[in-house]
DNA sequence: CGTTCGCATGACGACTACGCATGCATGCTG
DNA sequence: CAGCATGCATGCGTAGTCGTCATGCGAACG
């Protein structure tokens, strides 16, 4: 019983009314208004009540509009636009920026090349990325997201992205090496050395390979494994590929990798969320989401 | 931060930008929407923060639309109007009745000559008025407001509405029987007969104005003031006017009174309202108040 | 028929938005 | 020029709204 005077309706249920409208569904209109279908529900009877007339048919199963929630729409609907448009005129506000952290090498190899597309579909979500290798605690540096490869769920809110595999890679050049396992020493090992956390390292994958480590092979040791990666591509040596980073490499052929042991790795890409995620934060994870399920359907 | 994904402020917080442009005055919107001066203010901050726009220049009393505001409105402003439209064609909402319940003498002398006038400037809220003489009890019985002629402040949330005078009244043709007070007695008396509530009687007003009771006058007894009254138009007798009741029949002629002696009752009219008031019953009490304040003034 | 899909609904809970009291800046008045 | 009135902003505490969760119900699908 929030009207005014005058009999007209609370505004806000007309919102959430045309997004019924849009997608000719309750359900569905939550999912876009990031709602649950049994608050739409409520508010759609709210707005039927308050101004006297039913404007959806309820069905076996979907909702139709009656000829009364059709003047409605055709009434309300071009007044949403009108108003972002207003908006986009002369509103200067922008929505907070969501911010995404990650190490520098997903970043490089997997966030960044995605970037674009994200900014197209989104231009009015600000996304900054902040790239870092050392663990950054969500709540207390304001941040959104994080992409955290970790081995088992890491502590708080996440979600398995995909999983990892790791295999030998070298620039095209380089390929030779991976006729025979015993190939791969005639060429620098490139190592990915993260003194914080012991990732798989070539002294374990030798050993694997039952490749002899005496003499010590060369290492050529970076701490961002994007720069491992870079160095591989100007085939200075063979590195560890972690195949989720570099696979448009490979399947572009400027990678190329042994016919033999892909390993599965028991570390994984985990999304992490702060606890209360804003709309557009929202928004971001989805799509993170969806990008990481494109991605695991290679696996 | 309700917003959604595309940057619509909330709609609701426009219907109070206009509430706002209309009076050009926070406060006095605030009134309109039966909201506090507070409540409004921070909404148009809200609105104003969610699309990054000065909306209104705050000056030093009063406000002034910023072009930004202007160009709102015109956008905005017949959203609203539409909208009622729209609600009158096919909303068939009615808000629910409000009811007042009063005295069979009070709701036939003061209530109903002036309904017509309040129908005319709310023809959507549609009022009902219960007349009984017993007191009935506004939570249970569904009432909203009560009008109470009571001796002191009756119990509940009562507001004094005006006071009580009494003074003897008959129709012009016995105007004669004024010329004295010992004139009185020449006529029959007319005499509100409440069982349950002992009135201001005859009797009283005889050993006030030292007349004697013996022989008993004649009297004629009805049990609802307004027969009362139109025994006295018609001529039958003398009868104890409540001059609240009462004034527009002298002023129109249709009584006369003695020039001596009005006397100031220590009754009252009291409005109660029920604890928790709907905004349509708000509006009748308001109305109520306004009528019971040009009363007031002839005291 | 059991399962699934889509909407409605009862109970509970968090968060919003309101009211109250107050502060501040300005203008008006005697 | 002091004191009061007016109009908007703001801190704080709370009532009530609105959303979520869990569940129910009816129809369609395989």
């Amino acid at each position: 019983m929030r009207d005014e005077l005058n009999g007209v309706p609370s505004f806000d249920g007309l919102k959430t009314f045309l997004a019924v409208c849009r997608r000719m569904s309750i359900t569905g209109a939550g999912e876009a208004l990031h709602l649950t279908q049994s608050a739409v529900s409520r508010q759609i009877q709210s707005l039927e009540r308050s101004l006297g007339v039913q404007l959806f048919r309820r069905q076996h199963r979907g909702i139709k509009l009656t000829s009364a929630g059709q003047s409605l729409r055709d009434l309300v609907g071009p007044w949403s636009d009108e108003l972002a448009r207003f908006c986009a005129t002369h509103g200067t506000a922008r929505l907070a920026p969501v911010t995404v952290t990650a190490s520098v090498g997903v970043t490089a190899l997997w966030l960044l090349p995605r970037l674009a597309a994200f900014n197209n579909a989104h231009p009015d979500i600000d996304l900054r990325i902040a790239a870092h290798n050392r663990v950054v605690d969500l709540e207390s540096e304001d941040v959104d997201l994080a992409v955290r490869y970790s081995q088992g769920a890491p502590a708080g809110d996440a979600i398995l992205m995909f999983g990892d595999t790791i295999l030998p890679v070298a620039a095209p050049e380089l390929k030779s090496a991976f006729k025979s396992s015993s190939g791969i020493l005639e060429h620098p090992l490139i190592e990915f050395d993260d003194r914080a956390r012991p990732w798989l390292t070539w002294n374990e994958w030798l050993s694997i390979l039952e490749l002899p480590t005496t003499p010590p092979p060369r290492l050529l040791r970076f701490n961002h494994y994007d720069q491992v990666i870079q160095a591989a591509l100007e085939g200075q040596g063979i590195a560890l590929g972690r195949l989720p980073l570099v696979r448009p490499l490979i399947q572009q052929g400027r990678l190329v990798a042994p016919a033999w042991k892909p390993r599965k790795s028991d570390f994984g890409y985990w999304l992490l969320t702060r606890k209360r995620l804003r709309p557009e934060a929202e928004t971001v994870m989805e799509w993170l989401m969806q990008e990481a399920n494109a991605e695991q359907n290679y696996e």
